[in-house]
Formats: C-alpha cells, structure tokens, sequence
DNA sequence: GAGTGGTCTAGACCACTGG
DNA sequence: CAGTGGTCTAGACCACTCC
C-alpha cells in the first residue's frame, strides 16, 4: 500500500517501485506480473494511476504489454543510455587521452524562449547556462553549452566545473538518475566564434548536436547545444 | 466535435487534429493553445483523452506546458524523427514532399573487408550493393549505399529500386522484421563526387551516417552508408 | 475569484484470450 | 465465462497565476 507522499506523485511512485523489483530480481525477466486490477488493489491506487506507471515503464523498455493477456517483464533490460554525450570526461579517458574544459560561462540566467521550451521552464524562470570548450590532451574538442533548471540544483555553480564532471556532480551530490536523451543533429560550417574557440581553420565543418536530457522519472533536467570538431569526433548511438 | 470512430483511439484523433492545426499554421508557433478545459468542450471528450493527446505531442516537442499558465506550440516544432533505420521514402512522405530515386548502381558483388567485418560475413561472400541518390520533391537529399548478404535476399534485385522502398520489400517479400540499429555520425565536407551527385557547392558541409541494422533476431542484414546534404537534413534520435 | 495545469478516483464498456 | 489490456467518462481537489 503506497503512502500518499505528496511530494512525488504516486503513479512515479509506483513506477520507482516496480522498477525496484524488476532490477532486483523480484520480478524475474520474462515473469508476467500482476494484472492492472491487482495493482490496484495490491497498492491501493486507481485504475489511470497504474496505467500511467505502466507506461513509463514500457515507454523506457523495462516492460511490454500483450493486449487480453497479460503485461511481461523485458528478458533483457535495456542498456543505460548512451555513451558519448553523457560524459566526455569518460569519452576522453576511455581514448586514453586527458580532459579538460575551460568555462567561458556558469552562471544563473533568466531561461530564453528556446531554452525554457526544450527544458519545460516558464520563460524567464532560473536557469544554470555552463558554457565550457572541452578539450582532450590539451587540443579543443567540442564547444559544450548546458542548461539546467535552477530549481533541479540549488547551489549547483560552487563546484568548479574546469575540473569537476558535471555528470558526477549530478549523480553523486543531487542523486540525479539518468534516463532517456533526444538528439537532434546536423553538419554545419563553423562560425567565427566557433572557429577561434576550437582554433579551426576557415570552412571548417561542425558536428552540430541538441540533446534533451531526461531523468529516469521522465523529468526533463538539461537541454545542452554541443559543437564538435569534425576533425576529431565520430558518434556512436546504439550498441 | 470529433466523431468516435471506433478504429483509431480518440486521444490519437485529437493529437492528430491538434498537429495539423500546428503544422497548417491555424496554432502559430509561440502561440497558447485552447485550455485543456476549453479542449475538452470543443471537441467533446473527457479530460483525460485531452490530456494523453497533449501529452503525446509535449513528447513528440511540438508543446510544452507551463503549470498554472498554458500550454503552448513550440516556437521551432522538431523534424519528424528519422534515424537512418526508417525508410527514406517514408521520411519525405511524412515531411509531405515525393521521394524519387536515382539507381547508381545496383549489383551482387564480392564483400570488400570493411563490408564483410560490419556485416559479418566472409569477405568475398556475395553482397548486393545498392547505391542511390535519393530526392525529395526532385531535389537531390542523400547519397545512401546499402549492402545486404545477398544470402538474406536472393533475387533481391529483380525489384526496381527507383520506385520502391528497399525497407517495403524486405519485410513485405522477405518478411523481416527491423531489430536495432548502431549508428556513427560525422560531419565532413563534400568531395567532388558528393557535391557533384547532390549538386552542391565547394566547400559543403555533409553529414556522414553510417548504420549498421540488425533484424528483432539479431542478425546483422544491413550496413548502410547516408552521406546528407547539410543544409536539408537535421537528424532526430530518441522521439 | 476565476482560470490553469497536474493529479487522482470510481466506475464503465470493448474486444479479445484462455480454460 | 472470468479475466485481460485498452479506452473513456464525469467528476474532484490542489497549488498556483493572473487580474
């Protein structure tokens, strides 16, 4: 029987609940569980409130649903998100090359139009915008510019970002858990700010990448604009 | 007032009225939509089917929802998501413009090394290659090559590829059914051949896709290379 | 105080599965 | 025929914004 925190509400819950006992074993991989109506009863909530919990968790691929038979845990549960854009310091240390940023930005800034779209603000609303250019052995790598919901990470710009990971930052200090990201990617030609910060030669190509970051819950918590040289950086999705 | 039709669920019906009120410009980017109460009345259903159609275009990017204030169109709506995985001909449709195709070359050949390694088989094996430039509304948009082991699809090239859709013939002739992809992304500029083919200037930028697709069993049937005129195509990964 | 989005309840019908 | 997931209704309360 789920208490009525009403700090969280309850189909998130429910869904943190279920979760817990598909990655501990509870609920072992192929098992059916219980049917929607014995949801209900088991934790006391409505019949939209364990849809909706059912949802999410299908909707980030932990469960699936055969329609007049039952709903099945996943054999094989998905792979957490992917690699390259989650963390550079981990992208850079795994080539065996050495991280480093400089902040040309962190500060606490009313959310533009574009931002508060794409991060779920209220325009004007607090948001933290850290701009660094990130760079591997000393050479520029990308130029990185994130944005985070004030509200999410009160105090957030205490850490030092030149040699802190914001991700660690994230995880460890806000007990942030990571879930699904959006991309949106293009090539473009670089620009005269782009060029000098990422010391390019003129018509130079930009790997061009947006990113909606979410968490677990499904809150969306950072909406970063990254600029990659195209000399030095291949993505990988998938795997 | 919508009509209930009882084929397609009345949430997706409104969604969908919703979208091309957006999309036909009646709903102008930035704007504030009608309240979900208001929604409700127009279009005479319950709250809570108003509620699974804005949630599902909030999670598509087309809104966002501001609490105790509004909810609104997004001032740049997304591109509708493509990855190179889906079919090209379905992309353009969906973007409402005519795919067309020109066969460069079509032809069961022996697998080159890096060919055999992606698609893992033997190099040497017989492979169809498959290599097109596709157009949009007669604008040329992409120079994709495909390669399948030809083991997968004997016979496969008795189809005319400048009018259909390879992914239509796999799954409808070969009953496939598409699995996972693994993307690597570049941005490089264009060589002679590429700017020529996508009639392009010097010193374009290209983007540079390459997929490696496997079926729902596992099994690698494609290696796919995408080289995207720049200034057309902005990917879309995640939804 | 009227209006908003967000949450939640208690119930209902449908088309279908499986014993 | 009992049970399932999927869909949908009519209503409610809350915390908050805007006027």
């Amino acid at each position: 029987m789920l208490e009525h925190d009403p700090s969280r509400p309850l189909y998130q819950q429910l869904a943190d609940t279920l979760l817990s006992q598909i990655t501990s074993g509870q609920i072992a991989p192929g098992d059916e569980l219980p049917s929607a109506r014995e949801l209900e009863r088991i934790h006391g909530v409505s019949g939209i409130t364990v849809r909706r919990a059912l949802s999410t968790l299908r909707s980030q691929g932990y469960l699936y649903s055969v329609p007049r038979r039952g709903t099945y845990a996943v054999s094989a549960p998905p792979p957490p998100p992917a690699g390259a854009l989650r963390s550079f310091s981990a992208y850079s240390r795994r080539r065996g090359m050495q991280p480093s940023s400089i902040v040309l930005q962190a500060a606490v800034i009313p959310a533009e139009l574009r931002v508060a779209e794409r991060l779920v603000v209220a325009p004007g609303d607090p948001v933290v915008r850290l701009e660094r250019v990130r760079l591997a052995d000393g050479i520029p790598f990308c130029l990185q510019t994130a944005h985070l919901p004030h509200a999410l990470c009160p105090g957030i710009l205490s850490h030092d970002f030149a040699t802190e990971s914001l991700y660690t930052v994230l995880e460890q200090d806000y007990g942030f858990v990571i879930g699904r990201q959006t991309l949106r990617i293009r090539a473009n030609l670089a620009g005269p700010r782009e060029a000098a910060l990422l010391d390019l030669p003129p018509t130079s190509c930009i790997l061009h990448v947006e990113s909606r970051n979410s968490l677990a819950s499904g809150q969306v918590f950072e909406f970063v604009v990254i600029e990659y040289r195209a000399d030095c950086y291949e993505m990988t999705i998938g795997e």
